[in-house]
DNA sequence: AAAACGGGGAA
DNA sequence: TTCCCAGTTTT
């Protein structure tokens, strides 16, 4: 035991001063200083590294927003410019809704005749949310506001060992106020750098370098020896439903019609039961086939998960008085003893539905 | 193969 | 309010 990871130890508070002194001097020695925004620093150009820096890597960015600037040197030049022509200097950085929300605001803000300079101003433009809009006005303004992207996300669920997944509006509030409760009412454009900074370069997703964070210190995730269990990952979304009919069709000496599943998708290769998406749609394949159905009735639904959507199926089961060959289709489809199913590939649900079939029928 | 990224807009 | 999505990169 290192004591480091003793969860009986009482947890120190933790002082924004302290935090803040710590982070501006590591910045101060390590921070990076010399992108390309960094320079001739502007609201036009803070705006526009955020924008690009939302989805992509620094090492991305770098050329598409030397090239952006070159050609839309400013604001205003961005809202003269044609749509199309936007669009063409941000092919290849994906989420193109937003070089066309860029484009919106910038000629709004050309309307207005500069940036705004609030909160407010800033989010009712397009594209603009409050993280971004509190990057711009510590960055550019120097004005004390706190922001949370996905670097701050991570630090600050790290520091304060918050769980639960950012997304999460309760998550999301706590990390706003330890955001706003961090941030320095001086230096706020240097500190607000060096926490994405550190998120970037030190607190990173896998194998953060704890060793040299100036801030591990008050780290709780660190104490717990649990870093990499921050921040907590989304839930998986709820899978789709999808339902369907299966065709259970049976003669009176107990022979049941199978049909071979195509070679790729869900169940591929393997042997099955018809399957419809509608009633009707078995009826007609019934009908199409001059079946003589002697009895009919449906079992209850059932629900088997992949592992990408939830499939309710409902067997219909239909008895037949002619056990023809006639719905034979040439090696796709074949009677088989339901006393035998043991020796085909069957997918389990089909497997145990046909082995629930024989018992009770 | 799956998660991450910030904001908009649909539900 | 909450949920879902967009495109690309990274893991």
């Amino acid at each position: 035991m290192n004591g480091l990871s003793d969860p009986t130890m009482p947890r120190p508070r933790l002082d924004p001063a302290s935090f803040q002194e710590r982070l501006l001097a590591w910045f101060d020695q390590h921070g990076r200083k010399n992108l390309p925004w960094q320079q001739a620093i502007s609201p036009y150009r803070v705006w526009l590294s955020e924008t690009m820096l939302q989805q992509t890597q620094v090492a991305t960015v770098i050329p598409y927003f030397q090239a952006f600037t070159e050609s839309f040197p400013t604001v205003e030049a961005l809202a003269a410019a044609p749509i199309d022509e936007v669009l063409r200097h941000w092919a290849g950085l994906g989420y193109y809704a937003r070089a066309r929300n860029l484009h919106k605001a910038a000629q709004r803000i050309a309307e207005l005749g500069g940036f705004p300079d609030t909160l407010e101003g800033l989010m009712a433009l397009p594209g603009i949310g409050q993280s971004t809009a509190g990057a711009i006005l510590s960055i550019a303004f120097n004005n004390s506001h706190p922001i949370l992207d996905g670097n701050v996300k991570r630090v600050l669920t790290r520091l304060n060992a918050i769980g639960g997944w950012p997304g999460q509006s309760q998550v999301s509030k706590s990390l706003w106020a330890l955001s706003a409760e961090l941030t320095p009412s001086v230096r706020a454009a240097e500190y607000t750098q060096a926490i994405m900074d550190l998120g970037a370069t030190l607190c990173t997703r896998s194998k953060p370098l704890c060793l040299a964070c100036p801030v591990s210190a008050d780290c709780q995730a660190y104490r717990q020896g649990n870093v990499s269990a921050y921040p907590s990952r989304k839930p998986p979304k709820t899978l789709p439903i999808k339902a369907c009919f299966l065709l259970l069709l049976y003669t009176p000496d107990q022979r049941i019609y199978l049909e071979k599943r195509p070679p790729t998708g869900i169940w591929g290769g393997l042997w099955s039961l018809p399957e419809f998406a509608a009633l009707n749609a078995a009826e007609d394949w019934c009908l199409s086939r001059n079946l003589l159905i002697k009895q009919r009735h449906s079992l209850a639904s059932k629900r088997h998960t992949f592992s990408h959507y939830h499939l309710d199926y409902t067997p219909l089961l239909v008895q037949i008085e002619n056990p023809t060959n006639n719905v034979m289709e040439a090696e796709q489809a074949l009677w088989y003893n339901s006393a035998q199913i043991s020796g085909l590939g069957l997918p389990a649900p089909i497997k145990t539905l046909l082995q629930q079939f024989n018992t009770d029928y």
